[in-house]
RNA sequence: UCCUCCUUAGCUCAGUUGGUUAGAGCACAUGACUGUUAAUCAUGGGGUCCUAGGUUCAAGCCCUAGAGGGGGAGCCA
């Protein structure tokens, strides 16, 4: 291991007076003809360390060189600071420039620069205070979900990357192939010919794990995955990547009850971990939450701060209610009686981001649970419910973010789950596989999707999908 | 994919009715300043006005097409 001091520690010791060797980059540099003070940052803390350099001790070339985003090692020693801002901070005895940062062209100034402008050069973001402090959580909140389900005896299931299923319809998919796409081989009917592709078939990245996920619960019981996610959608907003991360668990003899007690605990824990383990991070993203907030205008402001709506969800249940009850209270709202909605409300319609918004924020004004769907709007794997109108979907919905959750009891009765996959076009020899569960030793089990980004989204606070992921894909860019 | 807005200095943006030499703040450089807190003060350099056409005596400004980006919608997590 090396032997210089991570900054995360050295600004909570209080051995005044130790010798220390620090390294990272400089944030600011100012001062005066006789001494300098350089803010350095290594990534281990969102604070940075004040480093003290009496002029007169170090040459002139070393301290011209001390730029924003020059990347320096300092020896010596901690001594408790004069100024307000920090209580500690290093007087320097020894500093070496490790990476020069030319200041006329590196892009990152000390001063605030725009969300767009940093995506633009997502390869330098990591140095930002915000995004420093989004990776670290996202850390956290990865490690969080790993320690949950470890805890409550839940086995991690590596499902595949690739898979040869196209059935489930979650989707558009990526083709995997390594066939010379200028002069693929060809069937006597003149369609390309995937049996001499890699796999003697056609191939996708994933678009879910959950079917080979139910494989795993049939003889695991508790399982989750956690992995990369891709849809080849073309879909341009600020909720949607091509490359996402999706957790999802699958539970033996769980009903959708049982399924909907442990999305909100599961859930309730993430937020907790975050909070308990992130101060710091969820302190600075707080007060910048504050600040974007207050640049809106007053109708379209959160009545709450980023801390505190995050402590509500801790506080409140979430609210359950049917597909059905979401319908009548849309329909005696006062936005339907005014006609409002742009799209109109009637039972059996797929409830659209304006109607989600309206039971979340305007109605309920907290995290809703929606259940029971009608059939014709929900893949075929949803358990039927004894009316045989609705399934046994539940669908979270979120404040700001809409869907973060969508999951059901799946129907573990092989008749009544292959008539569906008649009704829906589902490919039953494709799927021959899934349907084995269901013939041998089949039984009651459930599971969720949970996406990795959205729950992001909620705890950061941030706006944009695209700035929760180190190095987002969307149409159209994949530079970094 | 659809709707909508935007593109002017390294960054964030002004730019009047189409008019002659393109503006600010920050950043950067130089200097001043005895401990600063994204220091402060002074001075200075810095422009393919997104691209390609078009209208006009004259285009950063008007028109057409394209590219890139933001927001919203759809699809969904």
């Amino acid at each position: 291991m090396p032997k210089h001091n991570r900054i995360a520690n050295v600004l909570k010791s209080d051995a005044i007076g130790s010798q220390i060797l620090i390294k990272g980059w400089v944030r600011t540099k100012r001062g005066n003809k006789n001494v300098a003070f350089i803010a350095v940052n290594d990534g281990s803390t969102i604070h940075s360390i004040q480093v003290v350099a009496d002029v007169a001790q170090f040459d002139e070339e070393t301290l011209r060189r001390i730029t924003t985003g020059a990347c320096i090692a300092v020896k010596g020693t901690l001594v408790a600071s004069q100024g307000k801002e920090q209580a500690v901070e290093i007087q320097a005895q020894q500093i070496s420039i490790l990476g020069d940062a030319d200041a006329e062209i590196f892009p990152l100034q000390k001063k605030a620069h725009t969300l767009e402008f940093l995506r633009e050069i997502a390869h330098l973001r990591p140095r930002t205070n915000t995004f420093g402090a989004i990776f670290r959580i996202r850390h956290a909140l990865a490690f969080a979900v790993h320690k949950y389900f470890n805890d409550n005896g839940f086995y991690y299931l590596h499902t595949p990357i690739i898979t040869a299923s196209d059935a489930e319809g979650a989707g558009q998919m990526f083709r995997v192939t390594t066939l010379d796409m200028e002069n693929p081989p060809r069937t006597p009917e003149g369609t390309i010919d995937y049996s001499e592709d890699f796999f003697g078939r056609s191939t996708n990245l994933t678009v879910s794990g959950q079917l080979e996920g139910e494989l795993g619960a049939m003889g695991l019981g508790l399982i989750y995955t956690f992995g990369p996610t891709f849809r080849a959608e073309n879909s341009n907003t600020t909720r949607h990547l091509a490359e996402f991360w999706m957790i999802e668990p699958e539970m033996a003899f769980y009903d959708i009850h049982d399924n909907m007690d442990l999305a909100e605990d599961f859930i309730k824990y993430l937020i907790r971990y975050v909070l308990e383990n992130c101060a710091d991070d969820m302190k600075f993203l707080d007060e910048r939450f504050i600040k974007e907030e207050q640049a809106k205008k007053a109708d379209e402001r959160s009545e709450m701060g980023l801390i505190e709506r995050l402590q509500f969800v801790l506080d409140n249940q979430f609210e359950r209610i049917t597909y059905t009850e979401a319908i009548d209270i849309l329909l005696a709202s006062n936005h339907h009686k005014k006609g409002k909605f742009q799209f109109p409300v009637q039972w059996g319609i797929d409830l659209q981001s304006e109607h989600e918004r309206y039971l979340v924020e305007k109605h309920f004004k907290k995290p809703v649970i929606i259940t029971g769907y009608p059939k014709e709007i929900k893949a075929f794997y949803m358990k039927q419910n004894p009316d045989g109108k609705t399934v046994a979907a539940m669908d979270i919905l979120f404040p700001g973010i809409g869907e973060i959750i969508g999951g059901s009891q799946r129907e573990e009765n092989l008749e009544k789950l292959t008539q569906r996959m008649k009704e829906m076009h589902v490919p039953e020899d494709v799927l021959w596989w899934y349907l084995e569960t269901r013939k041998f030793g089949t039984c009651e089990h459930s599971g969720f999707g949970l996406g990795f980004e959205r729950m992001m989204l909620f705890i950061t606070g941030m706006g944009n999908i695209r700035d929760v992921i180190p190095f987002p894909r969307t149409p159209k860019n994949a530079e970094f």
